[in-house]
DNA sequence: CGAGTTTCTGTGAACGTGCACAGAGTACGA
DNA sequence: TCGTACTCTGTGCACGTTCACAGAAACTCG
C-alpha cells in the first residue's frame, strides 16, 4: 500500500558511521562535541553528516537521556482574556528567548476549561517537558497541586496566594501602585479615586494596597470602586460610579490600562476633559496606553523580562540549583504621557 | 521520606504488567484501546495503572511510531511586530484548539533573526514535529523552501506569492475590500479615496484591487495614496496627502485599522469631523477599531478561524488526505460602528 | 468428536540514541 | 626495555514502547 508515500527514511547515526567509515560511538562523540576524537575522524564525520543530511532523532535521545529538552509554557486563562491581556505576548516572547538561547524547546499549552486538567497532568507527567513556565495561575488552581506533587521544575509568573514554596517571578505591584499614585498626587490633584480590579488576584489586591499606602490619611474608601476584571467595559462602568459618588473627583488611578481606557470613555461622555479636569493613570503600559486619546501615563511592566526570568529560573532548576526563595520581583518604571 | 520524588523513577508499562499479572503486550493493548482483551484483564490492568500511576512515555512511543504527535506553530515576525499584530494571538488560539482536540501538542517557534534559520530547519527535520502551521511568511522566505524540500505537512496562514502548491488559508481580501467600499459608497459619499498599504504583500494589493472593483468607473487614481506599512504614522501621512490632493474628499478606505487610526489623527488636525465631514473605514477589526475615537467601521478577520483551519489542514494531511488545491478562503464580515 | 475459527495472551524484535567499558595504539619517563 | 599514562575507537546494553507473530484457550459447526 502506498498510502503514505512522503514518509522518507531519515538518516541515522549508523548511516553516518558507515559513510564516514567509523563506528556509531565516534559519530556520537562528534555530534555531542566530546573530546577524544582525532581531527581526521572528525572532519570525515562532519562531511558524512552533511552528505547524508543527518539530523539527530530527538525522540531517541529523549528516551535514553530521560529528558526532552523542552519546557512547557502554560497559560491558564479563558481564550478571550488571553487575547486581551497585554502582557502574555511579551512573557511568551521573553520565555522563548531564554529557552532557545539554552537550546530548549517551548511547548505551548493553553488551558481554557477545567476539562483540560487531565490533559495537562498527563502532559506534565508524560515526559513531554522537563519543566514549566506557568502564567496566570489563580488561587486553588489544580495546576499548582500538580506541579507540587510532581516535583517538576517550574516557575510561576504572578503569585497566587497558595503557591507555597514554589518559585515565582513578578513585579512589586504594591510599590509600583504607590509610586504612580504619589506622582499623581504630586501634580496637584486633591480628590483622587481608584478603579480597583480583580481583587481576587494578588496583583489586584496589591495595587489597591499601594494606592492606600500612597494616600495615607487622605485615603477615602468612598473614592474606591471595585470591578471584577481588568477590562475596558468594567472601567467605563467603574468611572461612572466614581463620578456619581463624587463629581468633584480630579484624579483616578485605574488598575490597568484597559480599565483606564474605559474610564476615559466615561469621562468623555460626562464632558470632563483629560487631563485638564481629571488626571488619570493606568497600569501595564500596554497597547491601550498609546492608542487612547489622550495617551495614558502608566506603570511599565517588563513583560518580556518576566518571561525571561521565569524561564531562567526553570533552567537553573534543571541544572540542579535550588530556586530563589520568596520569588523574584522585577523593577517597574513609570511612563509619563498625556493623561495626567 | 514517605513522599519519594516521583520524578526519579517513573512507572513503565512493565511495572503495570507485573502489578496486574499480565504481559506488556496486553497492557499496551489496553492503553491504546485495542480489541481482544478479556474484561477481566482489562479491569485488572486499569486498576494497576491507577495504583502505580502509570503515564505512557511519549519519547519511547515517538521513537517506535516514527511520529511525535506534535505540530509546530511558526511565526516569522520581528518580536515587536509579533506583539503589535492584532491577529496572531487569535490564530495561535484557534490552532491550539484544533490541535488539542485531535490530541496533538503545539510547539511554538518564533523566528526573529535570519540567524535562526538553521535552528528552524533542524527542528522541522529533527522529528520534533509531524507538521507545521506557518504564520506571516513573506516572499522569498527560506521557510517556504525548507518546508517544500522536506515535504512536511504544513499550512500557511496568509499567502506569499511564491508559495507554489503549498496549502494555505486566508481571507478574500479583494472581495472584503469590495464589500466595505460598496457600503461606504451606499452611505452617500461622493469623493472616496483610499490609503493603500503594503502593496508588496498580496493582502495589500488585493485590498486595493477590491477598492477599484467597487468604484468601477468612478475610480480615480488621484484619490489613492500608497504607504509602505500597515502602520499608524503611515496612515496619518497618507491622509494628509489625500487632503492635499482633494480637500473635498468625503470618504476614505484605509487598508488597515492602524492606518485608519492614523488617518483619524490627520483629519482631526485638519478640523474635519468624522463621520460628519468624512467617513472612514478600516480593515482587521483589531483593538484599534474599538479604541479609536470614533470607533471604526471595519472588516472583521476571523483570526481564530484561520488558525483552526490551518491546523485542520495539517491534521488532514497527517491522515494522508491531500490538501485542498488553491487554498482555503474564510468569509469575513463587516462591522459597522461610528466612523462611517 | 475433530477441524476450523475466533478470542485472547505472551515474546522477541525493532526504533535511534548515549554511555560504560574494553581494548588498541602512541608517547613518555624510569 | 618495560611500565604507565594518555588518546582514540568500537561494542554491547539500556531506555520504554509498538508491532508481528506464535501459540493457547474457548467456541462453532459439520
Amino acid at each position: 500500500m502506498a498510502t503514505v508515500p512522503s514518509r522518507r527514511k531519515r538518516a541515522t547515526i549508523l548511516d553516518v558511521a558507515v559513510e564516514a567509515g567509523v563506528s556509531r560511538g565516534t559519530v556520537s562523540r562528534v555530534v555531542n562535541g566530546e573530546p577524544y576524537v582525532s581531527s581526521q575522524a572528525r572532519t570525515a564525520i562532519e562531511a558524512a553528516i552533511e552528505r547524508v543530511g543527518y539530523v539527530p532523532n530527538s525522540a531517541a535521545r529523549s528516551l535514553v537521556m530521560q529528558r526532552s529538552q523542552a519546557v512547557g509554557f502554560l497559560v491558564h486563562e479563558p481564550h478571550s482574556l488571553f487575547l486581551e491581556d497585554p502582557n502574555i505576548g511579551g512573557i511568551l516572547l521573553g520565555a522563548n528567548t531564554a529557552l532557545s538561547r539554552a537550546d530548549y524547546q517551548m511547548f505551548c499549552l493553553i488551558i481554557d476549561s477545567a476539562r483540560d486538567n487531565d490533559r495537562v497532568a498527563r502532559y506534565l507527567s508524560g515526559g513531554f517537558v522537563d519543566g514549566a513556565v506557568i502564567v496566570s495561575a489563580r488561587e486553588h488552581d489544580p495546576l499548582t497541586r500538580i506541579v507540587e506533587k510532581l516535583g517538576l521544575p517550574a516557575a510561576f509568573v504572578g503569585h497566587p496566594p497558595d503557591l507555597g514554596q514554589l518559585p515565582f517571578v513578578g513585579i512589586d505591584n504594591r510599590a509600583s501602585a504607590r509610586a504612580i499614585t504619589q506622582r499623581l498626587k504630586a501634580t496637584g490633584r486633591r480628590r483622587i479615586g481608584m478603579i480597583a480590579a480583580a481583587l481576587d488576584r494578588d496583583s489586584g489586591a496589591d495595587r489597591l494596597a499601594g494606592f492606600q499606602d500612597a494616600l495615607g490619611a487622605a485615603f477615602d474608601p468612598v473614592l474606591v470602586v471595585s470591578v471584577p476584571l481588568y477590562a475596558y467595559a468594567a472601567g467605563a462602568a467603574g468611572m461612572r460610579e466614581l463620578l456619581e459618588r463624587d463629581p468633584a473627583i480630579d484624579g483616578v488611578f485605574a488598575a490597568s490600562d484597559a480599565v483606564a481606557a474605559g474610564a476615559l470613555e466615561a469621562l468623555r461622555d460626562a464632558g470632563r476633559r483629560v487631563p485638564d479636569d481629571v488626571g488619570i493613570v493606568g497600569f501595564d503600559d500596554s497597547a491601550w496606553a498609546v492608542q487612547s486619546q489622550p495617551r495614558l501615563s502608566t506603570v511599565h511592566q517588563p513583560a518580556a523580562g518576566l518571561g525571561e526570568a521565569a524561564a531562567e529560573s526553570v533552567l537553573s532548576q534543571l541544572r540542579g540549583e535550588s530556586p530563589q526563595l520568596g520569588g523574584i520581583l522585577l523593577p517597574t518604571s513609570i511612563v509619563w504621557r498625556d493623561s495626567a
